[in-house]
DNA sequence: ACCTGAACACCGTTCAAGT
DNA sequence: ACCTGAACACCGTTCAAGT
């Protein structure tokens, strides 16, 4: 990918951190994403990511943002075919089959943006920008179908909560994530 | 409590720890629960604890078997009163309730106890028992109304991802929790 | 301005040695 | 059998010094 020479100043170093954190999440899990590995895939030192980040949660905080535009990216895919309660809810069907497999593709990924490791540190824009993204595409799917809070908080715990059961291996998943997300959506009803 | 004097060899080092655990565990979080951390609690070395665990996941099991003998016990208190529709519609969302108030009391125990940090690790026979007698309790309680593994999954995901959204801090939490989890479990239909 | 090297205070785990 | 003390290979973070 980088065929240019190594300098003593890298240039790009800031997005290379954070792509450095995302192939180890993904290669490694969650436990091997030091900040020294993540200097050393990035081929620098062990205090070179302190130039461009207060501290290692500031930059896992742009790791979770990153997934928050690729799961938003994911949601935004699936578009009702029309206007009937049935095109709508085979939209919000859809929703949370891609929530759902998201989940599963990305599992150490979906653990950092939703677990509470970066909850009490300050968010920065494109985190905020990128979760607000997400919430719109499943409460702007959900309200059409019927339009309160508590019916999108309804659908997205019933969907979250399996997601984050079966990444957290409490359940057995189904070789069809598909079918085993329908099979509960059926027993949400928003009439 | 303990006013025998302190000998070479401690005795019951084995719940000691298990004990100073789930204290360091609620007063001060998972990220401050080191095993060297638990050990100085229990005033051991930090060598200790390899006498009676092989390692730190092979206690935090124990802590977390700990957390799931405390949750049946808070699931098995609501009992239904009676056998109409609406008597196991109540017992079921007082279930949701006590669930989501132990997610919310015991934070850091139920981030433990269903989080996958340990879900690679070889479980405890009590860890085993006391799960299973959780999940019972829910089960029992569903197929009462709709006798469909469907419906269990269904239910528990809804207030199991409510619960993991309050505790992760990705939702507002309301002033009256249990109205919070009646308001979602009205999108719960199990006709 | 950006990066390095060495240092500090922590970890989990091992192991010879003590009781 | 149970526990200690020292050691090893890791961490996150700081800071003077280099480019």
């Amino acid at each position: 990918m980088n065929t240019e020479k190594r300098t003593y100043h890298h240039g790009g170093l800031r997005d290379a951190l954070i792509e450095a954190a995302v192939l180890i999440l993904e290669e490694e899990g969650i436990a091997k994403m030091s900040l020294r590995s993540i200097a050393r895939k990035a081929g620098v030192s062990q205090a070179a990511p302190y130039s461009h980040f207060a501290n290692k949660s500031a930059l896992l905080i742009e790791v979770a943002a990153f997934g928050f535009s690729k799961f938003s990216s994911a949601l935004e895919n699936p578009v009702a075919s029309g206007d009937t309660p049935d095109d709508l809810r085979e939209h919000l069907a859809k929703l949370g089959v891609v929530y759902v497999n998201f989940a599963m593709e990305n599992k150490a990924l979906f653990q950092l943006m939703f677990g509470d490791a970066l909850s009490h540190i300050s968010k920065s824009e494109t985190y905020l920008k990128e979760g607000e993204r997400a919430y719109n595409c499943i409460d702007k799917a959900v309200r059409r179908l019927k339009d309160e809070a508590a019916a999108t908080l309804a659908a997205w715990s019933m969907v979250h909560g399996l997601a984050t059961l079966m990444v957290d291996q409490k359940i057995n998943v189904a070789p069809d994530v598909g079918n085993q997300v329908r099979s509960i959506l059926q027993f949400l009803s928003l009439k």
